[in-house]
DNA sequence: CACGTCAGTTTGTGCGCACATGCTGACGTC
DNA sequence: GACGTCAGCATGTGCGCACAAACTGACGTG
């Protein structure tokens, strides 16, 4: 018990300490060296022993326990969390969506690109109605099976965005190399029959329903970066959302 | 600028400082007494002026930073994030789905309670394929208007609860009341035609799909607490989802 | 006037210490 | 043998201090 977990501190470097910590503890986590329920060594001796100071120390494991990976009892001592409450830091990922494993062949085709003004759009992000908006409709197939509508407005800033771009690249993957990446947003999450473009571009019959999800990103600052409204044929796609309230 | 907010801390609780502090902070930027982007007292002048030290004040601010309430900057200061920024602790509600306000009379009605043995459940929460489990499903309505279909799988130590009790109380209110409180749970949301049970307790047409909502959750040791599928009328229900990325 | 520099401000990192609180297990008493 | 008590242990809370790093704005020099 208390098993010792081979820790190396570069005290040279700009990382910060209590992160270097945290980052190899999570490995050593991951990688199983820990087995879920196993014990953890307390803080002074893991202090001790690394030289660090109790603060440092702590920090570090109070990332690993609001990521879910550690738990704590006063008097007991800190233990690894059961396998099945492990989860990635990230919620849902906001990062572009058919990077889900087992995707043989992603293809992405822009069917329309056209800076237009849009009240809906405009509302959610908080801009002037007549602000103009670049609107892009994408389909997305895996290989010739198509999968989703991808509809997305957004802000002038964005507006040089070309076809070529988007076809190569994930929308989310373009705005983040213009360093204004998306922080925060909400997600609405629905269903409904297809309209009949929808109909035609995913090969649907009627009796088949679509999953909608309208989702507004915005920066650090506050400022929109996206509006999107894609719709999914439900029979393909289901979306993973994990929560957890302490 | 650097506006003075009014923060009585009592020193005879044995509620922590810096959770007195970070709670009528945020009652104070909730309510509008700060308005986004106006400037935060700094943590010296704040921890002076109230008698605290400055890792207190730091840890009270840290909170409400986390929960994307405010905005930090070295050399600059903190400010109050953009309204849009604001969200909820909570991501999803965890707890029943019907709270949702302007739902003028919600009802549910127990369709079926019986103990029964399923792989899936059984699967999801990770016990034995034999293990005797409570099956509940409901109908959620609001007046005479039906809403969702909800059908629920309990670990034996649950297995007492009653009819009655559903009937008054929502699940996840029995199950808090029961020490158990789940943390962490996994979500997978969907959506497919209506089967025959579903069309004629919804009162749906053929070509009105489900949104339909998959879940299994945790207590923090890592002990099944449940598992659902839940079927709602499309028309009358999203989900609202919030994610950050950081 | 343009540019670099430097002081001042504010948050970030890291250390030390002390005491409180919740839990476990062993000991001792009735 | 059942029960309360108490010591030991690990985390929780709270304080003090020092220095580093990032940003702003003013000042000064070419």
């Amino acid at each position: 018990m208390a098993k010792q977990i081979d820790v190396r501190i570069d005290r040279d470097t700009p990382v910060p300490l209590y992160h270097q910590l945290a980052q190899q503890l999570e490995a050593a986590i991951t990688s199983g060296e820990l087995s879920p329920g196993e014990a953890f060594e307390n803080e002074i001796a893991m202090a001790d022993r690394l030289g660090l100071s109790r603060p440092t120390v702590r920090r570090a494991i109070q990332e690993l326990v609001s990521q879910g990976l550690l738990l704590r009892r006063r008097g007991l001592g800190t233990t690894v969390a059961s396998r099945q409450i492990h989860r990635r830091a990230e919620l849902t990922s906001l990062y572009d969506d058919l990077k889900r494993e087992g995707a043989g062949d992603p293809r992405t085709q822009v069917l329309s690109h056209e800076v237009v003004t849009d009240t809906t759009a405009a509302t959610a992000m908080g801009v002037p109605l007549d602000t103009p908006l670049l609107r892009i409709v994408r389909l997305r197939s895996d290989g010739d099976h198509p999968l989703a509508v991808l509809r997305n407005w957004l802000p002038p800033a964005y507006s040089d965005i070309t076809v070529e771009q988007l076809t190569t690249s994930g929308l989310y993957a373009l705005l983040r190399d213009r360093g204004a990446r998306p922080v925060v947003a909400h997600q609405r999450i629905g269903a409904r029959p297809p309209s009949a473009d929808e109909r035609r571009h995913l090969c649907l019959r009627a009796s088949q329903p679509v999953l909608t999800m309208t989702r507004t990103a915005f920066d650090a600052m506050g400022n929109p970066v996206e509006y999107g409204d894609h719709c999914y044929r439900a029979e393909d796609y289901s979306i993973e959302v994990m929560l957890d309230e302490r």
